[in-house]
DNA sequence: CTGAAAGCGCTAACAA
DNA sequence: TTGTTAGCGCTTTCAG
């Protein structure tokens, strides 16, 4: 394409050392006034930026932050990229976003290493149990998990308090005068999922009632579909539950879907509750009744956090709030 | 953190030269099998992993990719990026996010400008004209642009033919016996919300139907209030329309929920169709009769492009297929 | 306040 | 096949 200018070319033109047109660029010297004007104009007149890989190599830090995502076109994790996003932007940081999802189904792909050499700092909204070799960059680089963390170990994280969570959806519907409730749990390798697990267990105990395994049932994914299929599977019970704790917004509304398909209404006949509050699960019909995340807070707070360790300081994880949003499902 | 080995520490322990080293890292030059052997034994004792800045500086390339994007939480967004994202990382190629919708709303906030010099090419999703600032970078990098493109210019673009897509959309109304349709748009700076009313007023000309500007509406966002509000203001008319084509199935939800709300029945007394073929738009009740973009596919073939022209290739405009997807909504 | 020069980690032309 | 060396564009001592 172009040549751009050089350094050389705006000390040429300004008729000054290159080092003076760096001190200029970067205030990191006194210049007078008188030059620092000679400088700042030939910048002007050549259309001048900084080529931030001489800086990077000279520096040792690019200003580059790595975002690791199971899979961006989830909304939810997109609403906390925003949140992260706005905050780096703002202190002039750029995010490099490595999906994760492609990895997941082709083992063959693994991520490759060479996005750690090049960020100055990761926030991680993936698993990373049992992915060691993700594991060990840690000792190269400040990181910061959001939402989901590993279970063991120094990362500093931010998310809700997802037990809670989960037994604050299951007492609302025992205080609706349900007993037979049943659960659609995601794959547990997330601590996440986990965590509400044992939340909804833990508020049938408190409750008196057993937890009975016939109720819990595992979706395959977090789309609309796993949620059907798990929905059919529980209505091939010979007792049927009379409310659905489903683990996200998506699989509550597959699992919706499912039962009005076979005749039964919700909330009347079944009342379904949701985890995430998704954008979509206030239009959709009926309105989901849900556990709020504060998304774009999430992923605000895992940008400060790393940003401040990223200028020396120690900043600790934090756990955000949470909130039961009551709207037609349940 | 920890300090890293360079490629001056493979050398040593290898016991050659660095160019040695780089030869054998980039397989640039032939090296004898035993060196490369001990080369490689170093690597790996050592954990080397080339600095990529010491790399792009020498190379004045970064394989680094930029894509500027209005909006990435928006669903028809991130699933183009995903096409993108799929042949691009297969390629060597990581890219950088520029979400642009901070800046529509913040006109004090305007794109860093220092993206473009750290990336080795540029796919943009984002509206162009009167952007001269983004523009001016065209001579600097390869550009292609993807679903929205300048409506003058050379940028090799890819998208669906809106206009054509526009013409289907009312041609099905029309020919389901609608006569008084009306059409939900979006703000006109982007090109395809012209071509796509073009197409709406072409088809009904064709079918003899004057266009009444009454039956136009412009919603100021994309999402599902501002096609409510749009629906609202449809409603107070004195006669209404049987018949609404909106440009987004965002919108085409907030129009049917606001329907609902008045009490009319979709499809029945209004019908309703959308446009993207997003994965909600049948989920949602009724499911939603659209126009489907392959978005996947548009962005694959921007980057196939991209990809091309930065291997010294021409690759030139392309132009996908969309469809007509019929389900309840009309 | 300013300039000369070393050095960041790597590639590639040139020599051997 | 290998090594030496000159950059790539920038920051940062060190002198002055």
């Amino acid at each position: 394409m172009k040549d751009l200018p050089s350094i050389n070319a705006v000390a040429e033109l300004a008729d000054v050392s290159i080092a003076t047109v760096s001190r200029v660029l970067n205030k990191s010297k006194p210049v007078s006034e008188q030059t620092r004007l000679r400088v700042e104009a030939a910048v002007a007149q050549l259309g001048y930026r900084a080529n931030p890989f001489g800086r990077s190599l000279a520096k040792a830090q690019s200003h580059l932050l790595l975002v690791l995502v199971p899979d961006f076109s989830n909304p939810f994790y997109s609403q906390i990229i925003k949140g992260i996003e706005a905050v780096t932007r703002r202190r002039g940081y750029k995010i490099l976003i490595a999906d994760d999802s492609n990895l997941w189904t082709d083992r063959a792909e693994t991520l490759d290493l060479s996005y750690f050499r090049l960020v100055d700092g990761v926030i991680s909204l993936t698993h990373l149990d049992e992915r060691p070799e993700l594991m060990a960059e840690m000792d190269t680089l400040p990181w910061v998990a959001c939402s989901e963390y590993p279970s063991k170990g120094v990362v500093p994280h931010v998310s809700i308090d997802h037990r809670q969570a989960a037994v604050d959806a299951v007492q609302y519907l025992l205080n609706g005068g349900h007993k037979r409730i049943a659960l659609i749990t995601a794959e547990e390798d997330y601590l996440w999922a986990q965590q509400r697990r044992e939340g909804y267990e833990i508020a049938l105990q408190r409750a008196g009632i057993q937890v009975d395994p016939n109720l819990i049932r595992t979706a395959n994914d977090l789309d609309y579909e796993s949620g059907g299929q798990a929905a059919g599977s529980l209505l091939a019970l010979p007792e049927l539950p009379t409310a659905v704790f489903a683990m996200s917004d998506t699989l509550a509304i597959g699992v919706i879907k499912a039962l009005r398909r076979k005749g039964k209404r919700v909330p009347e006949d079944i009342a379904v509750i949701g985890f995430d509050n998704l954008p979509l699960s206030s239009v959709f019909e009926p309105a989901l009744t849900t556990i709020a995340q504060p998304m774009r807070e999430l992923g605000e707070a895992a940008a400060q956090i790393l940003l401040e360790r990223l200028a020396g300081g120690t900043s600790e994880s934090r756990t955000l709030a949470h909130r039961l949003v009551l709207r037609e499902s349940a």
